[in-house]
DNA sequence: CTTCCTGCAAAAGTTTTGCATTAAC
DNA sequence: GTTAATGCAAAACTTTTGCAGGAAG
């Protein structure tokens, strides 16, 4: 589930976000959403400095932060030992993940249009009746991926 | 969502798991399985300590380390800063999570059965396609609980 | 009497923060 | 020239582990 958006649109979204908010779009800061864009699934601290040449630590954690605070990046809940890191999903779309319980593989997947149109509206309305108000979801699938099981 | 079986089978069910694997069913064991059946929803480590009289840290991680690989208890993801701690559905029934993005405070949840199966289908369907096997789900909703709105 | 459980303290591991320097506007 | 971003190192934080003493079967 990569960008949904052109590189150049996707880019100038980002900039505009993070200007609105004081904040620069520094070299270190596109290398990141560009990888992320471009692995279509949550990246964790290591892959991610592995990936971003000459990033420190502090330096990463910190522009991730940046980039959630704009709406840009999302963090990722896992049960594993590092953080994961994705788009939000207004830059790349409504999506779930498909979590492999054996070796941590992360991947995105859609669900059919109408089932999640049917879900969101269950789940409103269920919402609605215990008090709670603008709901979403999070909606993840585990199991084993091909290369465990 | 407590326990569905009464107290007496409930206990007797940790019981002959612990003892299966060679484990006892100690009293802050039993403080520990009481109090996530009680509770109702997923507890935290700090409201553990204090609900458990006498309990140390690191004990309480032990033992629910121990009640986790026997099927007992489950570690709830979160993005909070302690970890989560519930039964297992085993034990209480399939059921999803009402997430309070303001102060945090969980409440289990569940769906019309029929929403529930259908969704299930799908999601097999959908997994195996993409070449994953035997998958469960973790549906949150995420909002804001009465009080926060 | 052997095996497991507990408490204390220390260690491990990820994430955050302080501070001086460098770069961007 | 003012404000933000970076790198390094140290701190903060939750969770895990070692070890000695105590309890359970």
């Amino acid at each position: 589930m990569a960008a949904t958006l052109p590189a150049r649109a996707f880019h100038e979204t980002v900039a505009a976000r993070l200007r609105a908010a004081g904040q620069r779009y520094t070299p270190q800061r596109r290398s990141i959403t560009e990888l992320l864009a471009a692995g279509g699934s949550p990246l964790a601290m290591p892959a991610i400095l592995e990936a971003v040449g000459g990033l420190t630590q502090s330096s990463a954690y910190r522009n991730l932060a940046v980039l959630e605070q704009v709406g840009v990046v999302r963090r990722v809940i896992t049960d594993e030992d590092f953080a994961h890191f994705e788009l939000t999903e207004e830059l790349t779309g409504h999506h779930h993940h498909l979590v492999c319980s054996v070796c941590g593989r992360v991947e995105d997947v859609a669900l059919p249009a109408d089932l999640e149109a049917r879900l969101d509206s269950s789940l409103d309305r269920l919402a609605r009746r215990a008090g709670f108000a603008s709901v979403r979801h999070r909606l993840d699938l585990i199991g084993t991926c091909r290369d465990c099981s």
